[in-house]
DNA sequence: TATTGTTATACTCTATAACTATA
DNA sequence: TATAGTTATAGAGTATAACAATA
């Protein structure tokens, strides 16, 4: 997104009884957390984009690699499904990464269907530069909300991420 | 999104020395909260557009009645700012609404260039229906992480999507 | 000159159906 | 019959530039 925010007068908190500015009151919103989660997801995507724009590739591609690094010979739709893509869309996507030199396709034993992922040399190398940048990007949230807060937030997010919730 | 990740087996912790399963290691994504967040806001998001679906909207249009509810007369580039829309891609979504008979353009005072968003009576009827959902969605994900996660949560949410980012 | 809303347009992302080759 | 990968395609969502009316 190529939003500012700055401008605008927000109304973090509740209504003060005096108060007759004329701010916008968020609070509605801010009870959401879905709203909450698409402006941290897009504030967080903005940046990630940029710090890695210096080794030309997308968040996105970051996180197939690191992936793929972590498990060698993953099944491509495994990987996909990982990643919260269709496999119908991940295929484009591998094979932009393979054209650049980054993955490959290898075939797998006991199943033509199939064929495990791997990260080419150029593949590791570009993996651990874009690793050091996320890791610094990651540190600055750290830094940002602070170790405790930063700690206790990633918990709730993997529960709601992947644990299936129960039916209405 | 439309994937299921249940018959993956998926190892949330880290590897222990004598496991030698099949299982698929998350830890290096799950160390980033980019990746977090997508699928988070993925999820929570998928499920909105489930139980929203009974009174034909989406998420997000829900998102601009609760906003609208709160601020009459908001303008429209100031509503679009907020909810991470572009003003350009914002006029659509507010004629849609225009159209349904929820949302009205306003005149507005001292400017002819602008006008206010206000919602019709039957935009408030459908606000108040679509916000007893929403709350009763928003109170399931409550039960789920515990009144006191769930709280805990929100605050760093909103830190990282309202406060500017330090410069690298 | 700057701002508000707008149009047109291109680009990216996501969803659905149908195919192939294997199992 | 079912599964892994693929293709084609349609539909959202998002980005950029340029414009008219007004400030």
């Amino acid at each position: 997104m190529k939003i500012t925010m700055n401008r605008l007068m927000l109304k973090h908190g509740r209504t003060s009884k005096k108060s007759k500015d004329k701010t916008i009151d968020l609070l509605p919103l801010k009870n959401h957390t879905a709203y909450l989660l698409r402006l941290t997801q897009m504030a967080l995507s903005d940046q990630l984009s940029l710090v890695l724009r210096k080794l030309d590739i997308k968040p996105m591609q970051y996180m197939v690699l690191a992936l793929i690094e972590a498990n060698p010979k993953i099944q491509q739709g495994s990987a996909a499904e990982i990643l919260g893509i269709q496999k119908t869309n991940f295929v484009a996507m591998v094979t932009t990464l393979s054209d650049l030199g980054l993955v490959e396709r290898k075939a797998v034993m006991n199943d033509r269907r199939s064929f495990g992922l791997v990260l080419t040399s150029d593949g590791h190398k570009l993996y651990k530069q874009a690793h050091a940048i996320v890791q610094a990007h990651e540190q600055r949230l750290k830094d940002r909300l602070g170790a405790e807060i930063y700690n206790s937030f990633a918990q709730p997010l993997i529960r709601l991420a992947f644990d299936d919730p129960k039916p209405n």
